[in-house]
DNA sequence: TCCTTTGTCTACCTATATAGTAGACAAACA
DNA sequence: TGTTTGTCTACTATATAGGTAGACAAAGGA
């Protein structure tokens, strides 16, 4: 049920990001300094970030990372989506990466499963970055 | 944040055998044949829930497996628990399973988390196998 | 006692995901 | 033109997911 350091990190980075966005663009090297997360690493996954326009980037000395958009128009169900795929506890009540399994022949299951996804997914839809800074 | 097979197909016997407990021992066969789920591997899966004590076994002809406790005794939570592993959203909330994370830094995150690990550890902790039947 | 029917155990397997690392390259900018 | 940043492609190690194969053990019936 739990999250892989892809989710983490992209979330981690991009409140670091909100909290700096009115000053400048921020390295990547202090994002990571700040988490403790490997530089190479975090590279690759805000990488997605800015393929997915989370996030713009410029080269070059004072170049770094910002913020596409407010803080507050970035959900984290959409950063775990995009990192991690699924909210649900299992594909067969996903409404985003639904897929058959043979969970779907026990109803009483089905339910509390739907019960859970809807819970983890609205909190995740109204959560926004800058909740959390 | 999805289970594997190995919790969906383990609580699927479960139901399977609750449903049928009065009766007889139940066919490995029959609950594969029910959910059609590889025997081979349900087999595996199977040898867990017997080591830890969910189920009772029996060999031969007429043999089969069946529940070695009330159905309202099994929670699912310690079924997943069992399966998978943690039921919370990072180990940086996990009770059961707890590791520090990178995420811990982030205070305001820490607390949904959390929130989300209460939400789906509570429910599942009070929902039973008898409950599904 | 032997045969059939069940479960048990050990080992093996393949594909994919996870969590990185390495290094050449491109663009700002001073 | 050199330094400082990000970009891109490729590679790697390890674990996990989701199985399969086959020899073995025991229960019960003929």
């Amino acid at each position: 049920m739990k999250l892989t350091t892809k989710s983490e990190y992209a979330i981690l980075a991009l409140i670091y990001m909100a909290r700096n966005n009115d000053k400048h663009f921020v390295k990547i090297e202090d994002i990571c300094g700040q988490y403790n997360i490997s530089k190479k690493y975090l590279e690759h996954i805000v990488s997605f970030l800015r393929k997915a326009r989370y996030i713009r980037t410029k080269r070059g000395a004072s170049g770094g990372y910002r913020l596409a958009r407010p803080a507050d128009k970035i959900s984290v169900a959409e950063i775990i989506r995009l990192m991690d795929g699924a909210l649900a506890p299992t594909l067969a009540v996903s409404k985003y990466f639904f897929e058959h399994t043979p969970l779907e022949a026990e109803r009483k299951v089905m339910n509390v499963f739907k019960d859970i996804r809807d819970y983890i997914s609205e909190k995740m839809e109204r959560l926004k970055i800058s909740d959390l800074v």
